[in-house]
Parts: structure tokens; C-alpha cells; sequence
DNA sequence: AATGAATGAGCCTTCATTCAT
DNA sequence: AATGAATGAAGGCTCATTCAT
């Protein structure tokens, strides 16, 4: 085995410690120390990768972005119509990978960072515009303009309610219970207009 | 100028300086010096009246939690029918006083708290239910207990999903937009139920 | 019932409630407030009287040298020649007031306050020299300067022992024993010099 | 100029320092600063290593106690007969090592500090039942069991007692001349024995 | 490539003490 | 005579970060 390319593995492997430290924690009070000791490395490795802990934070973020927006592509290109594209963009965040718990308490605590550090605070509003693009342009094929930009608003804070709920462990329904919520409201909204 | 009777003052003026503080921020990371000083104090007298830091983080949360009760008892109060009451429930949460990005902000991080605070997941549950029961209690006037059961879960949904959105300055509609999308939400579940 | 006289019964009380303290804590570190709650006074009253810790410590210290020195009298005055004179010492030092395990607690707590307090070691020596004189004095009766002087040191020493051993509660004669050992202590060198 | 293997250097040296700091001053109330000015480094690296200030206390209660109990078991190989084990016992109590300012008035703080902290008072009562076993163990040869346990209680706490006195640094004898006490306390008891 | 060693900075918390009433 | 109000000062502890090896 060489030892060429430990450093891809290490970032890769700090950046997973990252991600189910902050999950376990539920929040971004984990110490570089203890996503190290995760990571089976030194703390002093960590720095010597990312620098600082704020960079550990965001390449755990890009990597959940990251993920997301793979799965997304994936479940988009399967999918064959509008409506069909829109359930897919649902679908994907009610998927098995992004929906798991520790992932979800990540979501929830980079949303914190993003108040305190602007790029963080850029990673998410991009990850938003695309989503919120993809949805509007996918709606805008069945309803009017200012309809879509509703339904993809509602449909991104029904979204993002189930999540805080999820991650607080709140009486909340199961991950298809939810989902189906989410495209209920969707068919709603499209039934209202069409019958208008 | 020390005057008897200011320890209910000090602690309201604290529990306001750690709200501003935690709500400015947008996290848990403030220091009691920090909510001190903008209390006007010194951070001993913090520590003096409440015990610790994380007593300062309950009472603020039991403040917000029974402002917010307390607006919603009285708008209850004023509704005269199962949907208004239902109604009132999304008012109060868009009202100017709950929606305010400060308070918006500081009910996000007592959500991560509740994450590590045992006493914080108590109080947060403890409303939760409350809201719940009533948001149930007068949807089942209109539709049949498993669909009230469902509603009251995505109308919850929605107005977290609208909070968080709002708390990160995300392209959001404005307070009466959301309230209107959540009125809506709610009346095309009734109609859809109505119509069967 | 007249206010006056209130300054010497506060300032009993809280010497009374220093020593409780320091006995039940077996150590110095008690707190003004501690003292001036199981008075039953505000922490400031304590410092109006006192002026500050310190001096609430040297006035408990005195209070026990004093009433061991009173019970010392007493005993003294009782008893009708030079071997009795020194048993009476002892048996003042096993009385039951003096041995009490808070009061020896205290006492202990004491003997570490001299090591910082110039006035501590002050009152300590001036017991201790007291002690010793009268224990030579008597002695100097029975036996030659040199031995008297080596007896109340090794008398002295004996009590001291059996004094940190009841305070740390270690497996230890009770307090007829002790004072029995003692006394059977003195009777060995007496004695043994008789028989020279 | 980090080495490694500075671990073990910098734990012993903070022992040290603690054992002095403690000696010094009398008391437990030495800071963690103190200590590791003393030491020679941060406040920080002594928690590094120690986790807590009490463990470092306890760490000097253990060298000292291991200290005297290795020079008891060095002087107890040497010794032949029940007689000489005994007063080497006593030997190693005024031994040079055991028997400095520093090291008698560090003992005297670990005796206040078996008030509070359980492990010390463990630590503590493991010492005083091994020395005792031992006192008893070989005063058993030379006279009865009830007769052996006195000895060695009047023997321990005569050692005591001139280590208070010592630390105190009232008016006492010198080692050598404490040591002859403790030796003669011995042989009376005996002789008072053999000749029943 | 990786780490043990080490620290500065900062925070929570405690407490003796002061002061106006 | 007595206290509630308030704080300065100090200590324990944590942790991100640096550096020499």
C-alpha cells in the first residue's frame, strides 16, 4: 500500500469524524480533539489539513451539500416529467442517506454556523438557490410563475420543519409518513390551480 | 444606588440581555460576560441571581416559550370556531412579537440546547405537546382524528420550516406571506377532506 | 427584651457557627456565607462585626484555646498534688467538650491556619507554652528539669497524636482509652526514673 | 524543545513542585498556577497531564506515601528481630527524607485534604492499616494481641504528634531527640510488660 | 506524514468585601 | 442593627493552535 494519497484519505476521514461528532453532539460544540480522536489521528493532523477548525466545519458541510445535491442529480435524471422531477428533489431529501439522524442534528448545526460565518452562510444560500431554481423551474412547467415560486417556498419550509423535528426527536411521523406530507402538499397545491 | 426589591428586575433585564445576546449571535456561544454587560452588570451578579449559565439559557427559554403561550391563549381567546382557533395558533406564531429574527434566532439555538439540556428538551416537549393538543383538539371538530393528527404535524412542520428560514435571512417570503401560505396549507387540507 | 447587648450575642453566635463549620468541614475552606447562614445573619453582619475572615477564624481559635484553658483551670484547681495536677491536663484534653469531634476538626484546622497566620501562631504558641510550662512546672516536682521537659514533650505529642487520629476517624482507641494510654504513658516515666 | 518521553519527567516534577508548593505554604491552598510556575511550565500542562487539581494532590499524597513505605520496607529487610523491625518503623518515620519541613507539612495537608476527598481518605487508611498490621504484626511476638494493638496505637499516635509539632514548628526536640522518645515509649512498654 | 509537547487566551464560577439604605 | 445589592479579583479548566522532531 502506498502511502501516496494518505492525505485524501485522512481529509476524508476527519471530515466523516466531523460530520458524526457535530450528529452525535447535535451541535457544533465538538472539540478538534475529539473529531481527531474519531478520525484515529492527532489533533495536530487535523490543523495540518484544514488549518483551523472552522474549515473542518465547512468541508464537513460541503460534503453534506455535496452528497446531497449527487443524489439529487441522480433521482433528477431518473425522473421523466415535471411533476415527476419535483417529487424527485423530495424524495431525495427524505432518502435513506440524507435523512439519518446524525445527518440531520449536521444540517441543523451548520444552519447555526451559517449565522456566525459567511461562507458558510454562502455554501447554504447556494445550495438553496439551486434547490429553489431546480424547483421553481420544474413547476413553472405547470403552474404560473408566482404559483411555483410559492409551492417551492412552502415546499422547502415543510421540508426543512420535518428536519428540525427529526433532529429534536419530536413526535414526528416516520421518513415515508413525511415524505408523503410533503407530496400530498404538492399535489394540493397543483389540484387548487388546475381547478381554478 | 442599590434599592431593594431589584433582584426581579436584574433577572428580567438578564433574561432580555441573554435573549438579545443568544438571538444576535444566532448560537449558544455567548458568554455570561457578554449578556452581563449588555444587562448593565457585572457578570458575578449573573451568576448570583441565576447559578449557572445554563439556568440563564432556561429562563430565557421559559420566557420566549411563555410569551409565545400567552399570546396564544389570549388570541384563542378571541376565535370564535375551530378554524379560527386554528388560525389564531398560526397568527400568533407569525405575530410581530414571536417573529421578531431575535427571537427567531434564540428559539433555534434553545432547539440545539435541547439537544445536550435535558431541562431544555422538557420545556421545549412540554410545549410542543401543548401546541399540539390544541392544534388537534380543534382540527378533530372538522376531519377525523388520524387526519387532524396529520395536519397538526404539517402545519407544525410548516411554521418551523418558515422559523428556521427566516432566522438564517434565507429568501423568505414576509411574515404575512408565510402566515398566508400556512393559512392555506390548512385550508386545502379541510377543502381536500371536505370533498371526499 | 432590649436591643442592647445584640453585638456580643451575634458575635457568639457566629464564633459558634465558624466552629461548627470548620469542625463539619474539617478544613478552612468555609465560606463567610456559610458561617453567617447557620447564624442565621447576612454575610455582612459578619463582616461588620468581625471585619473580615481572618478575623472571625482568630476569634473562633480563641474561643476554643479559651475554653480549654477555663476547663484546664478548673480541673486544676481540683486536683491536690503534682501527678494529679498533670492528669488533670490530660483529662481536660480528653474532656468531653474538648474532644469533640467538631471541636477537634476545628483544632486540627487550626494548627493549618498557623502556618499563614502570624496572630494564629501567635495564640497557638502562647497555648502551647502555657501547656508546657504548667506540665513542666509539676512535673519538676517528681523528677530533674531535663526529664520534665522530655515528659510533657513526649505527654504533649501523645495528645496531639490521639487528637489528628479522632479527627480523621481512623480506627482509634475511644476517648477513655486514649486518655488512659496517657496517662499509663506518664506513669511508665515517672516510673522508670523512681527506679533509676 | 519538544522530546518525547517529557511526559513522565513532567509529571514527577509537577509532584515535586506540588509537594513543595503545598509544603511551603501549609495547605491545599495552592493555586494550579503556582504549582506549575513552580514546575516550570503552563497551568495548562499540568491539567493536560493531571486532569484536575485534586488529581494532582492525590498524585504527591501517593509519591509521598510510597516514598516512606519503600524507606520502611528498605529499613525492615535490614533489621533482625521483632525489636528491630519495630524501631525501624520508627526510624523511617524521622528518617532525613520523611521527615523535612516540607514533606511533614505536605502529610499535615493531606490529613485535612482525607476530610473531603474520598480517595484521599482511602489512600490514607491503606497506609495507616499497613503500618499498623506491621507495628502489630511484630509486637505480637514479643507480647499479647490486646497489649500489641495499644503499643502500636500509642506509638502511631506519638509519631503523629511530633509530626504536627514538627510542621508546627513549635518548640521540640530534634529528630534524633524524637526518635529517642518514641524508642523509650517503646522499651517502657515492653519492660512494663515482660516484668508483669 | 504525523505527533507529542506545550501554551495563550478566554470562560465560568466563587467569594470576600463594600455600600447605600 | 442589619441587609440586599453589587462587584473586583482570582482560580480552575478547556481548547484551538503552534512547533520541533
Amino acid at each position: 500500500m502506498p502511502k501516496v494519497g494518505m492525505e485524501a484519505v485522512r481529509r476524508s476521514d476527519l471530515v466523516d469524524a466531523a460530520i458524526q461528532e457535530i450528529g452525535a453532539s447535535g451541535s457544533l460544540e465538538v472539540t478538534v480533539s475529539a473529531i481527531a480522536r474519531r478520525a484515529g489521528v492527532s489533533p495536530a493532523l487535523a490543523h495540518h489539513y484544514f488549518g483551523s477548525k472552522d474549515q473542518i466545519f465547512l468541508a464537513a458541510m460541503r460534503r453534506i451539500l455535496s452528497d446531497f445535491g449527487t443524489d439529487v442529480r441522480k433521482r433528477l435524471d431518473e425522473a421523466e416529467s415535471p411533476v415527476e422531477r419535483v417529487q424527485a428533489i423530495i424524495a431525495a431529501s427524505f432518502g435513506p442517506d440524507q435523512f439519518d439522524r446524525e445527518i440531520v442534528a449536521a444540517w441543523l448545526a451548520f444552519y447555526v454556523l451559517a449565522q456566525k460565518s459567511a461562507e458558510a452562510a454562502r455554501l447554504l444560500r447556494v445550495y438553496a438557490r439551486r434547490l429553489d431554481s431546480n424547483l421553481v423551474f420544474n413547476l413553472r412547467q405547470l403552474v404560473c410563475e408566482a404559483t411555483a415560486r410559492q409551492i417551492a417556498q412552502g415546499l422547502a419550509a415543510l421540508i426543512d420543519g420535518f428536519y428540525i423535528r427529526h433532529a429534536l426527536q419530536e413526535h414526528v411521523p416516520d421518513r415515508e409518513g413525511m415524505k408523503k406530507l410533503v407530496c400530498d402538499y404538492l399535489e394540493m397545491c397543483l389540484e387548487k390551480e388546475s381547478s381554478k
